[in-house]
RNA sequence: GGUCCGUUCGUCUAGGGGUUAGGACGCCAGGUUUUCAUCCUGGUAACAGGGGUUCGAUUCCCCUACGGACUACCA
């Protein structure tokens, strides 16, 4: 490039240039290293071709910088933001060639993109000013340019700029993939695997963040994806982050999910629930000797499943599960305060030892019949839907919360749900 | 400061010379439900401002404002 004089050899020191900018700045204008004042710079267009080899001979420091054409404007076109044009005036001479013999990225980014027949530059917006010299480079070298797309930028859900690792962290949502550790702090910043999110529904998210097909179609696959993605459909300005909209998708991927492929990876949390129980288990058999007969369910991937069919719905990780189903597996020892006052009355022990008389004479605990004989039970005993159905979900579960009752009835089983409803007689005194 | 890019509900966006300016997230209300959720239905809410061009502008042009990026011997 020297040789053909699209580049030359500059000697000036970072001190000499500093001094430069300080001063023109002091007078309001700013100094850039181009044809405005290249000319005056200690450079190889003004030394003489012996004092440029005395220099480099005598190992002075030096670097390559471009030398930008002048007078010309630039067409430059970008998939998705169109036709622009540069005036190469305004252009400085980049630093091609640093002086501990490194090319800088303008340098290498080309030859590298050339060498590997790179079609299309894909990549963020903060680039774009370097597409001019890029397109420079590459008809300096003779090459054809490849495209450029340049890409909008992620900004901060909240403020102003581009959305940065540290938003993540203050805000309490991922921004990398995978976790990331500082090496300086060994600070982890959470990653959205980490975190709990699908490849798939990260992958969809982003992809709508600044695309769509035109149609009001939200959730891809990657198959779709690959399908109808346009680059010269992405809009042009910078997209702020939503997390609560990155969950919805995260939601909507679970729905799509099998109860068995959630099964599959609760099964894994379970594992490790299971091993803190057997550790108290002692502890826990004084307290409840009914939690050891559901202690096979921690791994009885049938039963799981049925458990994340009756809870699927309302998760939005698999890590929600637990706090989902834990009554599926551990018996409630405790009963949530607030709960038993409004709704366990004076009349519930009663109406929860009647319940057991007539759960002891069912054959069929099926979800179905348990619903249909309690509520003849019910309706029988001019009682209050409520009044009975409130203390029998207490019993159960613990809190006022979960799937349709008699389901959860049906599916821990006839003797545990008598058992339940005997402790929570016993325990809840109001 | 300079150069470049951008600007439709709070957010992500569709649209594009004549539209009741559409969807999604969020929020609010109602419904479903024994509970908490989920879910369903409905509602809220936008063309940055000013000039042109035009019969007509949110749409095209210009200016301003605002936002963003870059402005390193980092990428």
């Amino acid at each position: 490039m020297i040789d053909a004089n699209w580049a030359y050899y500059a000697f000036d020191s970072a001190e000499s240039l500093d001094s430069y900018r300080v001063d023109h700045e002091a007078n309001g204008k700013t100094f850039i290293y181009n044809h405005h004042n290249r000319l005056k710079l200690d450079n190889s267009l003004t030394l003489n071709a012996d004092e440029v080899s005395a220099k480099l001979k005598s190992g002075t420091p030096y670097v390559i910088r471009f030398k930008t054409p002048t007078n010309e404007q630039l067409d430059l076109n970008d998939i998705i933001r169109g036709n622009m044009t540069i005036d190469t005036n305004v252009l400085d001479d980049k630093i091609l060639f640093k002086s501990d013999g490194m090319p800088t990225y303008h340098l290498a980014n080309i030859v590298d993109d050339h060498l590997m027949e790179i079609t299309h530059v894909i990549r963020g917006e903060e680039w774009l000013p370097s597409m001019a010299l890029h397109i420079l480079l590459y008809r300096a070298f003779g090459w054809q340019a490849p495209e450029f797309a340049h890409l909008p930028l992620i900004l901060k859900p909240i403020g102003k700029g581009k959305l940065s690792k540290r938003d993540g962290d203050k805000m309490g949502f991922p921004v990398f993939p995978l976790n990331w550790i500082d090496s300086e702090t060994n600070e982890v910043s959470l990653g959205y695997k980490e975190t709990g999110y699908f490849s798939d529904a990260l992958v969809n998210m982003l992809a709508l963040l600044g695309w769509n097909d035109g149609t009001e179609q939200e959730i891809f696959s990657l198959t779709e994806l690959i399908e109808s993605f346009d680059l010269s459909r992405v809009s042009k300005s910078g997209a702020k982050f939503d997390p609560e909209k990155t969950k919805w998708f995260q939601h909507q991927y679970m729905q799509q999910k099998t109860d068995g492929e959630l099964a599959e990876l609760f099964l894994t949390i379970l594992k490790g629930k299971q091993a803190v129980f057997l550790n108290e288990r002692e502890k826990f058999q004084n307290i409840k000797p009914s939690n050891i007969a559901l202690f096979d369910n921690f791994t009885d991937k049938k039963f799981v499943t049925k458990v994340i069919s009756l809870t699927k719905e309302r998760a939005t990780f698999v890590s929600d599960f637990w706090e989902l189903t834990s009554f599926f597996f551990v018996a409630p020892t405790t009963f949530d305060e607030k709960a038993v006052k409004k709704q366990w009355k004076e009349s519930s022990s009663d109406l929860m030892n009647d319940l057991i008389g007539i759960l002891n004479n069912l054959d069929d605990f099926s979800s179905e019949n348990l619903e249909n004989q309690i509520k003849i039970w019910i309706t029988a005993s001019e009682l209050n839907f409520g009044s009975v159905m409130q203390p029998f979900r207490l019993s159960l579960v613990g809190a006022l919360k979960g799937p349709h009752l008699f389901d959860i009835a049906a599916l821990i089983g006839k003797p545990e749900t008598i058992n339940r409803l005997k402790f929570a007689i016993e325990t809840v005194k109001n």
